[in-house]
DNA sequence: CGCCGAGTTGAACTGAATCAAGAAACGTGG
DNA sequence: CCACGTTTCTTGATTCAGTTCAACTCGGCG
């Protein structure tokens, strides 16, 4: 299995200086299931990365919740406009199953982004790698029928379906519960 | 109106040495109305600002052009994958306009990245904005109406009617040209 | 046992796409 | 400056993927 320190490093290497300050920024938590992480109308303070366990991401809107974001063991994963502005926003924090879960406060990161020309330069790769990400779901969203996007979500991450209700791996994936109920009777 | 050093430092500001080293690598080219900035399947070299005049960024899929963005002057814009991978990509750049560009390598900008902590830093946040920006694009495509995505197009940026193509912006906006043509109609 | 939340199924509805013609605007050569 | 062809935009009829609303099933658990 994958260590946090090598998740690091495959986005950028650091020096053994940097990286044992930066090391030294995370806090570790152990949490129960439900544990919020961020709450509604709250400033997003952390970039988190979860060791095990599944966190999402999610808001109301309409009463109606709308998940943007499962994340599940060794992914990176943040409140990404709450972070960058340091502003309130709907966006929650979650886990959804009991979760170990590293934190690094935005304040803390940003000084070591000051400090280590390495570090801002780890930031900025991984931001970059949000980015296409985010192209790529976007793409998906706009072309692709809720059918392949299921189907994309179950090669890509067959566990998910095990340990995620199935109304918020419908939201996630842009559509109601009952047509991803239909999609998978189809099998 | 707005400068590009203004701009720039609108982003985050720099020493003078990097100002003075980062400026200089930038190029400027006056180009006419579809010229390729870059070409299908090429690799995107350069990450651009757009003085004035209007690109757009589009590519073919199953036969039929779909325009990803539309950058008006003043604006940063770039292959978004293709750039950070340096791989090539289906992305078309063109202008629609006579225009006057400029544009940075991205060997040499990564080589500015390198070597002045502050220009790595100014990246770091220029593209924390372009993943803010998708972010919202992408609530825009999943949540919004054609309407509503028509009617906050027109509010943020009127002028973009009459320089571009009903066609270019039907697609921009993730919805057909006939779609768009009903909603102008209702006016 | 009976309830309760999670998931399924059905029927009607809807926003937008598609397909197919037309109408307007645009520019190029005579 | 007009005629002609081309491109751009509009309008209409039909279709479709997915939503909505409502009822129902199933498995677990107090």
């Amino acid at each position: 299995m994958e260590t946090f320190i090598e998740r690091i490093d495959k986005i950028s290497l650091l020096s053994p200086e940097s990286k044992n300050a930066f090391l030294h920024a995370w806090e570790e938590w152990s949490v129960p299931k439900d544990h919020f992480l961020v709450r509604e109308n709250a400033v997003a303070h952390h970039l988190f990365y979860i060791k095990n366990g599944v966190a999402r991401i999610y808001y109301f809107k309409n009463g109606k919740e709308i998940t943007e974001w499962i994340a599940l063991d060794n992914q990176f994963f943040f409140s990404i406009i709450s972070f960058f502005k340091q502003t309130p926003s709907k966006l929650i924090v979650q886990t959804i199953e009991p979760a170990k879960v590293m934190g690094i406060h935005h304040d803390k990161l940003m000084t070591l982004c000051d400090q280590h020309h390495d570090i801002e330069r780890w930031f900025r790769k991984a931001i970059s790698g949000s980015l296409i990400l985010s192209q790529h779901r976007m793409d998906s969203i706009q072309f692709e029928t809720a059918q392949q996007r299921y189907e994309k979500l179950l090669a890509n991450n067959p566990s998910i379906i095990q340990r995620v209700p199935l109304s918020y791996i419908a939201s996630f994936l842009g559509i109601t519960q009952e047509t991803l109920s239909r999609i998978r009777s189809q099998y």
